[in-house]
RNA sequence: GGCCCCGUAGCUCAAUCGGAUAGAGCACGGGAUUUCUAAUCCCGCGGUUGCAGGUUCGAAUCCUGCCGGGGUCGCCA
């Protein structure tokens, strides 16, 4: 059994038949120490009073393959013989679809996971790239661990901004179109809402002049109230609004759904705010009629949640409309109507929400909804300039399709001038992609990410280009092999093993925990970082010892070993979203 | 002001939920190609983990206080 969570569940099971008292942690050892395996024996040396020679040998009584161990302290470093490392290469070629890089592990988990909810009224930016390059990513990984995953998609296609980007394209761009200014739908719709923006903000500041404070210049100057006046007749089913909002948004979408393409991304379920916030509605009527919510004076809707630290939140405005929240408790339990398997609802929304997430759970828990507690929200943090944040007004806001295509023209210059055109863009476009991606990817997803446009994104070091090169080369040694009709079949076991081999099986061996570790805490970046070391490890490998020219049975054995690489990195980039071109 | 998150090398980030001498990349300096792709590899430089206490075999990690940054807090989504 040499895959790591075959290894360890059968060491779990002979400890606990033994009666130690608890599960020594099993690590990597890490690079500095000789050895492959760590087991920290610290919480048993109580009950071995203190003898780690003796906890040592307990411990290591069920390991199989061992060639070296040894105790530093409270941990004991294990290396494994030769002929373990080749039954696990072979493991590897025979059955690494079903036991290495797909586990089954978190079978019976059904999860929707809900990105990246865009706003109908502008173009993706590089937020909303984070957020679907860590929503894919999340799919993925818990794809891989056995669980079935449904994306969806929450379009928030309706509400006052929507109303705003109405409001501008009448008064600035009618009778403009997409087509008639050769424009994408989503950067044509950002344009009349930015278009609304400004006259905006330009009769506050004279309102502002006439001596008004802000607040109230904000609500009365004309533009706003027009906008508020909009949002009701959409809302009242108004003919002539409900045809501009529904040409507006199918303008918007096929923007959209160009960039997912592109990113290669498709959803299984779209849900639209305008068609779920009735729902919310009825959800909230609900509470009212249970006595778990309140109606104001003005006839406002509030929930009372000071009890669980949250404070009062306001559910139907006095004018009976709805609110944000209010469209998300009719989503959440629509969710759960259309798939009633579902074990877990994840939010992929950015940490400025942390609140409203809070208050949902809560609100939803004092409905008595039992799938309350299946909502997980994957909570990321911010990507900001140098400056501070990206802001629409100030025009800092890095736009989700000018960034791929200026990674790709970045990429482009590093390609081979030989190739034909096409393929040159081919491999620019899936360099640029897989820089950008692991770019956004590599951090800890509720860390804010600094992004300098200046410096932009880096091709060399802890990048995506660096996992793509390292790939791409073990390919086409593979395929020279394969020309010379050598093949990875293994041979005799090798008498022994360099360092570079051993620090390349030790990488392989962890796959598996990898992909558990980040699927379990939903952090693609700890997969990525699995993907940075291995290929690292690949490299000094690759430099330093040769393969068609090794002698047998070293030959094949190092042929296995660069296959299997080759399988477990594969596996990592389809995991992550990243792209790998043909050669580069 | 209340609550939440964060502070690690010049810069961008790690450190496998309390473990070994805190590690990478970028930048900077030096070196490697008659051999499977040099977008690579090797060596060097770089740290009082914001500050001060506490908890214990052991703290970047946990607790308390302070300093600094960000987010959020009854009708934007």
């Amino acid at each position: 059994m040499p895959f790591w969570h075959e290894d360890v569940a059968a060491w779990e099971s002979a400890w606990q038949a033994k009666g130690l008292p608890a599960f020594p942690r099993i690590t990597l050892t890490p690079a500095d120490q000789q050895g492959v395996l760590t087991f920290n024996i610290f919480p048993l040396l109580k009950a071995f009073r203190g003898d780690a020679q003796a906890a040592a040998k307990a411990v290591l009584e069920p390991v199989e393959g061992v060639q070296r161990a040894e105790v530093v302290k409270g941990f004991v470093n294990v290396s494994f013989s030769p002929a373990f490392w080749r039954s696990f290469l072979q493991a590897v070629q025979e059955r690494a679809p079903s036991g290495y890089t797909r586990l089954q592990l978190e079978r019976g988990q059904h999860l929707m996971v809900e990105y990246p909810s865009p706003n109908t009224n502008k173009p993706l930016h590089l937020g909303h790239l984070r957020n679907l390059c860590l929503g894919e990513a999340v799919c993925r990984l818990w794809e891989r661990v056995g669980a079935r995953v449904v994306r969806a998609n929450l379009v928030n296609d309706r509400g006052i901004h929507i109303s705003k980007s109405m409001l501008g394209w009448k008064k600035f761009f009618a009778p403009a179109t997409p087509q008639t200014t050769g424009k994408k739908g989503d950067h044509f719709v950002g344009d009349c809402y930015v278009a609304f923006e400004r006259a905006y903000r330009a009769e506050v500041e004279a309102l502002k002049q006439r001596g008004l404070p802000e607040e109230e210049a904000l609500v009365q100057a004309p533009l706003f109230q027009e906008a508020q006046a909009l949002l009701r007749a959409w809302e009242a089913g108004e003919p002539q609004t409900l045809a501009l909002w529904r040409q507006m948004n199918e303008w918007v979408y096929e923007g959209f759904e160009a960039t997912f393409r592109r990113l290669g991304i498709r959803f299984d379920k779209v849900y639209y705010e305008s068609e779920t916030y009735k729902l919310g509605k009825k959800v909230v009527e609900e509470g009212l009629k249970r006595g778990l919510f309140y109606r104001e004076e003005d006839g406002s809707v509030w929930a009372d949640l000071t009890a669980e630290g949250l404070g009062k939140k306001i559910l139907l405005r006095r004018d009976g409309t709805s609110v944000y929240i209010t469209q998300d408790l009719g989503t959440a339990d629509l969710k759960f109507q259309d798939y009633p398997e579902l074990t877990r609802s994840v939010y992929v929304i950015g940490n400025e929400q942390d609140h409203h997430m809070r208050l949902l759970v809560a609100l939803l828990r004092k409905l008595e909804r039992p799938y309350a507690e299946a909502i997980y929200h994957l909570s990321y943090g911010m990507v900001e300039l140098p400056t501070g944040r990206m802001k629409t007004r100030e025009g800092t806001v890095v736009d989700a399709d000018d960034l791929l295509d200026e990674m790709h023209s970045r990429a482009l210059e590093l390609v081979e001038e030989d190739l034909p055109e096409s393929e040159r863009h081919e491999i620019a476009e899936a360099v640029g992609q897989a820089a950008l991606r692991f770019y956004l990817l590599r951090v800890d997803p509720t860390k804010n990410i600094v992004f300098d446009p200046a410096e932009s994104i880096e091709l060399k070091g802890f990048t995506g280009p660096f996992l793509q090169y390292g790939l791409v080369r073990a390919r086409r040694l593979l395929e020279k092999a394969a020309e010379k009709g050598l093949t990875p079949a293994l041979q005799a076991t090798p008498d022994a093993i360099e360092p570079a081999e051993e620090k390349l099986l030790q990488q392989l061996y962890g796959l598996p925990e990898a992909l558990m570790a980040a699927a379990r805490s939903f952090d693609p970046a700890l997969l990525a970082h699995y993907g940075y070391e291995l290929t690292r490890r690949y490299n000094e490998f690759y430099q330093s010892l040769p393969v068609l020219g090794a002698e047998e049975p070293v030959r094949s054995f190092r042929l296995a070993l660069t296959q299997a690489y080759q399988i477990a990195m594969e596996a990592v980039m389809e995991t992550l979203a990243l792209p790998v071109p043909a050669r580069m």
